[in-house]
RNA sequence: GCUGUGUUCGUCUAGUGGCCUAGGACAUCGGGUUUUCAGCCCGAGAAUCAGGGGUUCGACUCCCCUACACAGCACCA
């Protein structure tokens, strides 16, 4: 019957960002990945709507940040509020009156009523009711003790609005991800659904843009479980037909707690700051409670999004492995042809484009690749000598000598360096590795002759003197 | 505290009753190649499948209990 149904529908998906940070957290980046992989398998539709209802923690240019930050992923939706679409306005906050209109409609259904307690007794109940270690709910008192409502909000007495919770009702909600979950109403407190400022809560929110704006499956994380109960009741309430519910796992710190910005890097731009490769991250992240069908690990999101499955996403909170992603950036960074390194490079770092506009430097880039992690690492490993080790007089002697023999050099070019410092090291009994240190200050870098040839004869020498003064 | 969700190598995972003396990847540690470092190739260690009860000829896989972890319990989303 459930397959019936879904052949004849259109999947529709989305992810709704609340502009209330820096960026968008990583975790909904995760999100919005099973989100478009689930819409794009099945030819539908993968939408972003901004959830900006809560006024105070509203932070200025986020939402731009936002929405960019997913396009520099090159996940692109089908409708968001740059693009439009046909259930526009994207943004919560231009949508009041449509909540409001249907905040009325439950009230009349008595599905919700007004309350004008103030935040003080609401404290005092639930402490209370901790103190009697009882569940923490709302009594109902002003859907009980008020009549006058219309008069009061004429006086102008700030008010909410409050779902009206219906006792003894068990609540199923049929999980894809995770199956049969049940919930007791008597549990649950009747939510407000429109805030005294007039916008509404999220669940409120919620579930009419998901339902005006026909979305098909709702796919988001863990921490929305408890909260799905509320939103079931208000479709029912309202007579709505319930969207298909999946919840994933939430990704976690390396101490298990769900992933935060003070034990890691959360903000997904962060991660293409540090030189990582959006397909890399991606590609990373899909792995996340969820395994290729091949077993694959490489892959790209339209193969992803071919094979993929909601059912098989894993409930299991993953932890984010950073190392795991570095190795996976540096697969994508060896896949790449050195002309596509250099756009990503110069893309990258524009300081760089000077430097690798010179034809000469494509050997650079073809053993740049096999020792780089991130994009970051191409110009640790270009840079000149770090003055960190201290050299010994004896060590400053061999220099002056192996200086001498520089100089005479004659063709200046990597199958005449490599023989010099062969023979020289034979000669002087110096280890290649000393002498890398020597002529690099690294202990670690590009291949010696390749890299002098490179740099130039005169640097090269002036790096050298520079040690024994 | 209450409610809910989870539990296979350090980490990500494969596994849907016999193919499992549990497979792969990252990380770690050896060895080889070598002008440093990488890369590449070869190899090793690493999970008594959280613990305990069932069901079954047979359980990592099904059921129950316990433990532990995580999430939610806001006029935040």
């Amino acid at each position: 019957m459930q397959v019936e149904m879904d052949l004849n529908k259109n999947f529709r998906t989305r992810i709704a960002p609340s502009p209330t940070g820096e960026d968008i957290h990583i975790g909904n980046l995760y999100t919005a990945l099973i989100n478009w992989a689930f819409a794009k398998k099945n030819n539908g539709k993968f939408i972003i709507r901004i959830e900006d209802t809560d006024r105070e923690r509203l932070v200025n240019g986020s939402e731009e940040r936002i929405l960019e930050t997913i396009q520099n992923f090159g996940i692109i939706p089908d409708e968001s509020p740059k693009i439009g679409g046909k259930y526009a306005p994207y943004r919560q906050s231009e949508r009041i009156e449509i909540y409001k209109k249907y905040a009325e409609e439950l009230i009349e259904k008595g599905h919700a009523y007004y309350c004008f307690c103030t935040k003080e007794r609401i404290d005092e109940i639930r402490k209370e009711q901790v103190l009697k270690k009882e569940v923490s709910r709302y009594d109902k008192y002003c859907l009980i003790n008020i009549n006058d409502f219309s008069k009061r909000i004429e006086k102008n007495e700030k008010y909410v609005i409050r779902l009206n919770v219906a006792s003894g009702r068990e609540i199923i909600l049929n999980d894809v991800i995770r199956g049969e979950i049940k919930f007791q109403s008597d549990l649950l407190d009747d939510q407000i659904l429109i805030k005294s400022d007039g916008y509404p809560t999220y669940h409120m929110a919620v579930v009419i843009d998901d339902h005006l704006m026909k979305i098909s499956h709702v796919i988001r994380a863990e921490e929305w479980i408890s909260s799905t109960p509320k939103h079931i009741l208000i479709y029912e309430a309202l007579g709505w037909e319930l969207p298909i519910f999946a919840h994933g796992p939430i990704l976690r710190n390396p101490d298990r707690s769900k992933l935060s910005k003070r034990k890691n890097p959360v903000w997904s731009s962060w991660y293409l700051d540090e030189g990582y490769l959006p397909e890399a991250v991606l590609n990373y992240l899909a792995l996340m409670g969820w395994s290729h069908p091949e077993d694959k690990e490489i892959f790209s999101i339209d193969e992803y999004s071919n094979v993929f499955e909601l059912k098989d996403i894993k409930p299991v909170g993953p932890i984010f492995d950073i190392n795991k992603l570095k190795w996976m950036n540096s697969e994508y960074i060896r896949a790449l042809s050195e002309d596509e390194l250099k756009k990503k490079l110069i893309h990258y770092d524009k300081s760089l484009s000077t430097l690798l506009d010179d034809k000469n430097n494509l050997i650079l880039l073809t053993l740049a690749k096999l020792r780089m992690r991130t994009l970051k690492d191409f110009k640790i490993l270009i840079s000149d000598p770090q003055e960190i080790y201290i050299y010994s007089e004896e060590e400053k002697k061999i220099i002056e000598i192996l200086i001498d023999k520089i100089i005479a050099i004659k063709v200046w070019e990597k199958e005449k360096i490599l023989d010099l410092l062969k023979k020289f090291s034979i000669e002087q009994n110096v280890s290649m590795k000393m002498m890398y240190l020597f002529l690099t200050g690294n202990s670690k870098g590009l291949p010696l002759p390749e890299m002098l040839e490179w740099r130039g004869k005169d640097i090269t020498l002036s790096n050298l003197k520079k040690i024994i003064i």
